[in-house]
DNA sequence: TCCAACTGGGGTAATTGGGGGG
DNA sequence: CATGTCCCAATTACCCCAGTTG
């Protein structure tokens, strides 16, 4: 967990977390899609102890939103 | 236990999304054509991660029931 | 501990996007 | 001008089984 800036660069609560089905049923996609697009870097993905992932409902509500995620890099 | 949460289940209400396919069988058009209607504007599509078009099951509804939408000039 | 449902991972078929021409 | 069909590349959906979740 590295040091983050505890104001301006925090806007997401991570309080809400969705399961891939959950953010599959938001897509209208399959879970295994929105598994892959964890693994694509396009989604920010929290593992649980098994293995399992979850991601933030914000984020998720901002991509359906259109609103383009930034990606440091290409 | 005492405090009463308003946690709804569903903050936000657009589950109900079709896919390309979808909507061409219920308009009985070629899924191109409704790709087509998206990139004129005359349909609100959401797209994937991956860039496929999602529609919401509502606005092709109204316009099955004959609703026009906004008609640029005319 | 047992159990039902969901998830991860891999592989294969179907759908979709975009352009071009009828 | 709108629609249907062709191409190819990318994305997505469904199949399996083993492990995790709650």
């Amino acid at each position: 967990m590295a040091i983050s800036t505890p104001q301006s660069e925090t806007p997401l609560q991570q309080g809400a977390l969705l399961t891939p089905g959950e953010v599959a049923v938001l897509f209208r996609v399959d879970p295994k899609t929105v598994t892959r697009w964890a693994q694509a870097g396009k989604l920010s993905a929290v593992r649980t102890l098994g293995g399992h992932r979850r991601f933030h409902e914000a984020e998720v509500r901002q991509l359906l939103q259109g609103v383009p995620q930034q990606r440091s890099g290409e």
